[in-house]
DNA sequence: ATTGAAAGTAACTAAAG
DNA sequence: CTTTAGTTACTTTCAAT
């Protein structure tokens, strides 16, 4: 579970350069890092393998795909315990309008952040799947103007990086 | 700017199959969907054309970059104009431990989805970056204890669709 | 707009430095 | 670990429908 992973600048240059483009060929990924393109292949195959990497994602424009308002909803769910919080992520992962999921420390338990057509849908994901359950004992919905992406994730220093980590984020994608 | 699309039923197959996995090959991509290799590859290409995919992102687990705490910050920027708002958001989205920043309606302004190395690295960055700075009028940081992400992205009916959207997603991915 | 087949590239394997 | 060479597989083009 802890697999121990250490970064060199040949594989922090590949993963900037993959962070930028994932379609990335290994020649091309070779020629602007400095080594054989099949060192390239080994790294990422390497870097896969170590759970650095945990898959290639499209990333998609929500507003052409039909969403074009998207939210991001505080949820209270009380009481916090296993028997409702296990069944209320699960439905949440599983609502279309559901983009991300995070599971807080502080005063709102939950952030839920969706995509949905307009006000009347995000008026109607509210009250039908949030406000009417008995375990939600509150929403807070606020409206998001713009957002943006920062990356690349980089590791804190600038140095080879070695990490002993069992990570808390759930590789898988799809709801299910 | 508003650039019309209409996504039937083959594109959205598509799309939800390179959710799952952007390295799903034309091939297999046609075998799943039922056409040709060259029909995926044009039908991708018109999609990537369109804005509807905005690119093709490697998905890095944070942890085992050295990133092992994760937060969201709530930050009040006052006075809320474009000079202070501009920079603000600039040298947020430059910050190596920024991984996405949201413009919100509400008392909050923006949300900061930040990833560091542990309590020590948090408690810098708040300080050193947030409330340190005059605009700065608030900063209210809550710990993400799990997280999650609910895709894939699909249209809100499941009949074909038409969209008129001006996205106000940035299509830029790093920092600059 | 879709297809199938040909041509051009890239991914991957294996052997050697 | 890196490189070079060679095989397999995929991407891309294009003439035809």
């Amino acid at each position: 579970m802890a697999d121990s992973v250490v970064l060199d600048p040949v594989d922090l240059d590949i993963l900037r350069l993959l962070q930028n483009d994932a379609r990335t060929t290994y020649r091309d990924l070779a020629a602007q890092v400095g080594v054989a393109p099949s060192t390239c292949l080994d790294r990422v195959t390497r870097l896969r393998r170590s759970g650095v990497i945990l898959g290639h994602q499209l990333r998609l424009d929500p507003a052409r795909m039909g969403r074009g308002l998207e939210a991001l909803l505080s949820v209270q769910v009380r009481p916090h315990r296993r028997e409702l919080i296990g069944p209320f992520v699960e439905r949440v992962r599983a609502l279309p309008e559901s983009r991300a999921l995070f599971h807080l420390a502080g005063p709102d338990d939950y952030l839920v952040h969706v995509a949905v057509t307009g006000t009347a849908d995000l008026q109607r994901l509210v009250i039908d799947e949030f406000t009417s359950r008995r375990e939600v004992a509150r929403v807070e919905t606020r409206l998001i103007f713009q957002q943006w992406e920062c990356g690349p994730l980089l590791p804190p220093s600038s140095t080879p990086v070695s990490t002993s980590a069992s990570s808390p984020l759930s590789p898988s994608v799809s709801g299910g």
